[in-house]
DNA sequence: TTCCAGGCGTATC
DNA sequence: GATACGCATGGA
C-alpha cells in the first residue's frame, strides 16, 4: 500500500480511484462535493474530508486522519484491499464492460454500513438520485448524523413526515421494527447463501429483489449480488440478451456498478 | 399538464 | 408466474 502520513493527514497513491466516479455514482448518498476534487462525508458518522491532489497520478489526501484510523476504517471502507486493475483486466474480455471501465475506471465499491445501505435503498425506490440525497440529508440533519435503528425506534410514518419520503416512510418503520425484534437479521444476511440472504431482507415491507440486492452489495459487500434497476435492465436488454459474460462470475456486483454508471451517462446527462 | 425517477405491494388472470 | 396499476414527491 502506497501511503504515508503528512501533517496529520494520510496521503495515498491509488490510480484505480476517482472521487466523482466513486462518491457520486449512485451507490452512496451522503458524500458532498465541497470543492473541485474534494468531498466531505462520513462512515458510521465518522467524518472525513477527502481531496484529490493529483488526478493523473491518483494521489489522495485523507484529511485529519492518522495511519491507524486509515488502516482500521478507511482502507476497508474504500475497498483498497481489492485490486481493481485486476478486475478491469478480467472485464476487458467483454466489449461493453471494457467500454464501461474505460469510461469510468475510477469506480470502487464502498463498503457501507449495512443499515445505512438498506434504508438508503428503501428510500431510493421509484425515486431519483437528487431527491434520495435530499431525503437522506433531512434524516441526518434531524438526527445529527445517520440514525441507527435504536434512535428510530419510536418513529411512525407520520412522525417521519419531515422527510417528505412519501409512501416509503412506512417501509422504513417496518424495517426498524423487524430489525429491532430480530425477525430480520442483517448479520444472518451477511453469511447466508445469496438467495437466502435476499429472502431474509425481503421479509421487510418495501424491500423487493432490487433493494435487497443493493443492500447486499453496498451494505454487506456481497459482490455476487447484481441489482437490476431500470438502467441495468436496459443494459441487459441491449447488450446481454443471453445473460452476463463469464468474466464477471463471482463479482457481478462490481461489474454492475461500472455498467450502471456507463449507461446512465451514455444516454443523457446525470440526473 | 404530463411524465418520470437505482421498485414494490396488491389484485387479477 | 406474468402483467397492470397505484403510490408521495418534486423536477423537467
Amino acid at each position: 500500500m502506497d501511503l504515508y502520513e503528512k501533517n496529520g493527514s494520510i496521503i495515498l497513491k491509488q490510480p484505480d480511484f476517482d472521487l466523482d466516479e466513486t462518491l457520486d455514482c449512485g451507490q452512496a448518498f451522503r458524500w458532498v462535493r465541497t470543492a473541485d476534487n474534494e468531498y466531505s462525508g462520513a462512515f458510521l458518522n465518522r467524518p472525513l474530508v477527502i481531496r484529490c491532489l493529483d488526478k493523473s497520478d491518483g494521489v489522495f489526501e485523507f484529511c485529519g486522519t492518522d495511519e491507524k484510523t486509515f488502516l482500521d476504517v478507511w482502507l476497508d471502507y474504500f475497498d483498497f484491499d481489492t485490486d481493481y486493475s485486476e478486475l478491469k483486466r478480467r472485464f476487458s474480455d467483454d466489449e461493453t464492460l471494457s467500454k464501461a471501465c474505460a469510461f469510468a475506471g475510477g469506480i470502487r465499491i464502498l463498503k457501507q454500513d449495512a443499515w445505512e445501505a438498506l434504508s438508503s435503498f428503501i428510500i431510493s425506490q421509484n425515486n431519483n438520485i437528487p431527491r434520495i440525497k435530499g431525503i437522506i440529508g433531512r434524516l441526518c440533519k434531524h438526527y445529527g448524523g445517520y440514525p441507527d435503528i435504536e434512535q428510530m425506534k419510536d418513529e411512525t410514518p407520520d412522525s417521519l413526515g419531515f422527510l417528505r419520503a412519501g409512501f416509503r416512510a412506512k417501509y422504513l418503520t417496518d424495517a426498524v421494527e423487524k430489525l429491532r425484534s430480530g425477525e430480520v437479521s442483517l448479520e444472518k444476511a451477511r453469511t447466508l447463501p445469496t438467495d437466502d440472504a435476499r429472502a431474509e431482507l425481503m421479509k421487510i415491507k418495501g424491500v423487493g429483489p432490487k433493494v435487497a440486492d443493493c443492500a447486499m452489495l453496498f451494505g454487506l459487500y456481497r459482490i455476487d449480488a447484481f441489482p437490476k434497476d431500470v438502467w441495468v435492465k436496459r443494459v441487459m436488454a441491449e447488450y446481454y440478451p443471453n445473460g452476463l459474460p463469464d468474466c464477471v462470475k463471482g463479482v457481478e456486483g462490481i461489474a454492475q456498478q461500472y455498467l450502471f454508471h456507463y449507461i446512465r451517462n451514455l444516454d443523457s446527462d446525470k440526473r
